[in-house]
RNA sequence: AGAGCAAGUCGGGUGAUCGCUGCUUCUCCGAUAAUUUCGAAUCUCAAAUUUGAGAUUUGAAAUACAGAGAAGGAGAGGAAAGUCCGAACACCAUAGGGCAGCGAGCCCGCUAACGGCGGGGCGUCCGAGCGAAUUCAGAUCUCAAACUUCAGACUUGAAAUUUCAGAUGAAGAAAGACUCGGACGACGACAAGUGCAACAGAGAACAGACCAGCCGGUGCGGUCAGAUUCUGAGAUCUCAAAUCUGAAACACAGGUGAUGGGUGAAACGGUGCGGCCCGCAAGGGCUAGUUUCAGAUCUGAGAUCUCAAAUCUCAGAUUUGAUUUGAGUAAGAGCGCACCGGCGCGCGUGGUGACAUGCGCGGCCAGGCAAACUCCUCGCGGUGCAAGACCAAAUAGGGAGGCGUAUUGAGAUCUCAGAUUUGAAAUUUGAGAUUUCAAAAUCGGGUUGCCCGCUCGAAGCCUCCGGGUAGGUUGCUUGAUCCAACUGGCAACGGUUGGGCUAGAGGAAUGAUCGCCAUCCCGAUGCGAAAUCAUCGGGAAACAGAAUUCGGCUUACAGGCUUGCUCUCAAA
RNA sequence: CGGGACGUGGCGCAGCCUGGUAGCGCGCACGCUUGGGGUGCGUGAGGUCGCGAGUUCGAAUCUCGCCGUCCCGA
């Protein structure tokens, strides 16, 4: 597939993960890397990119409100993290998990941590 | 100018970059399994050497489908929330009626409808206001106090004066009434029935009698006063004692009754009068009782020389007659009557009506609670867009039809029938069922169309029909719509005309970052006496996210604006 | 989208229907019992009855509106 070089930021929707059996089956047989914000889950997959799904429970979060931007933000963060996860062997099936704390985070914290997530997992990736 | 309350309204603006979801237009690419058009090649047929028809293959274009990209334009709320009411819409059920259950409940209007909204009535509470009536005088009556006079032993009674208080419409104030304004009201019925009311209190629902009060009765000893004396002492009039009578207080048992007290959230409406007869009434008459006088009877004491009787005098009781006054009663009435107030009923007047108001009658007095049971009137079939409609994989299964499930050989087991045998048993023959092995055949798929062959699968296979899951499409946004102008109505709201199209997601889009400008707060600097103003820096900016769609209600909410009312300050 | 239940001392629950006094068990504190602890006995403290309105003379209780927790159906 000729991808188009030009910074490819956009998710669309085939991109998503939506359907309850895949969030199962990837908290099932996936790893999972927690972090402060946020807490991750994932799953090798045998397509030519990563998908994304995304909770975010009202115990965890809160209100409707706070639901809706913590799904944002998170889908923003995956959204201009490309260039990083491209960097990855192979691809994935994540599941991100929102926190109540990530509400209130600024914009830096949030690429910080996720990085560092992309990174333990490249690490994974060499050591086997 | 500031503060508070109420109502209405707005819910930051603008730009850049990167994203998301629909819509419109355009471009590219893919697959050809679809359709149409055009062209080429091969084969067959017909006429005939060039056409026509058909079939197959192939190329191009368009439409549709899927994907990618570009441009344009759109993309959360006043509450999207809670899900408390009411509807639209859809499906299911349903002859009609009743019970049960749930809900609503002053009247009229608005509305598609409502438990919503508007206006009105009534009730409770609050505030303001002005005017009217009345009063500020006099008279009369009642009570109290002081003083005076008279009577009396005291208590006390009567009269007059003054003062105070009260009643008779009764200073002022308060309250009430009237007018205006505001707030609140789940506002049918407790006068159908059942029930509830702790504590306190005498008594708490056809009530009750504690204390004070009132009444007569009884009791006892004392006190006081009077009368009398075969009494005693001093002594001719006092004291003491006894007897009788009366008075006040006390005690006891009882009666009376609701006047006052006290309890409580609440204590059974208020005031007055009270015989009988006549009379509509005004009033009149009679009687009980009262005042005075007279008589009779009884009791006690004294006198008439002594005793008894009789007579006379005095005191007390009972009773008769006359006379005076004339109804209260032993105390007095929840008993009776009247009036006022409330209530109910009837009629009239005003109002669409709730209701208001006037008159008459009744003669009921009936307390509170129905967000106590209950009764009355009215309404209510159920389920909800995951409703429902359409298309429709895989797998399993249903119905109908068709083709098959065959044949041959060998073997095993079982069942039945017959034959042989005296019988059992055994042997044997035939038929049927199950099953093992082998052979060939059948059906379906694949191998470019056909045949052979090869290969895969099967005891089933094929075709059609219907239900239907995943999934997809639809319902899904043009609507009891929005905006403006005019217009009807006190208002809620309605009408006419013109214009607009303003989110439609579906594990769920509407976001992120950075500027600038507004709003508020803090700090620094500058001009400046100060407020203010200017510049710079920092911070704050709510409640909250459409899920079928509307009309309301309720709840949350930074700040801004508008209007009205009230208060405070300043100026005029 | 629709339906239901619950909220009372630190914890678990009564009381609510039928309105007037908030109670039970465990725990806690103190004392006694024991050489000490436990057990046992006795005494005691501790409650805005989730919040706000209303009805009533009076509300944990009745009515309404909010808040929170839990459960169920499609």
């Amino acid at each position: 597939m000729v991808t188009p070089v030009k910074r490819s930021n956009a998710l669309p929707k085939r991109c998503r993960l939506s359907a309850r059996a895949e969030f199962q089956k990837i908290y099932a047989e996936g790893q999972r890397y927690d972090g402060r914000l946020m807490a991750a889950f994932l799953r090798k997959n045998e397509l030519d990119h990563h998908r994304l799904g995304v909770t975010a429970s009202t115990k965890a979060v809160g209100k409707s409100v706070d639901r809706n931007r913590a799904r944002r933000l998170l889908r923003e963060l995956f959204r201009r993290s490309a260039d990083e996860l491209n960097g990855l062997e192979k691809h994935y099936d994540w599941v991100i998990n929102a926190k109540r704390s990530l509400l209130k985070s600024k914009e830096e914290l949030r690429f910080t941590e996720f990085r560092r997530i992309v990174e333990q997992v490249a690490r994974n990736e060499r050591r086997s």
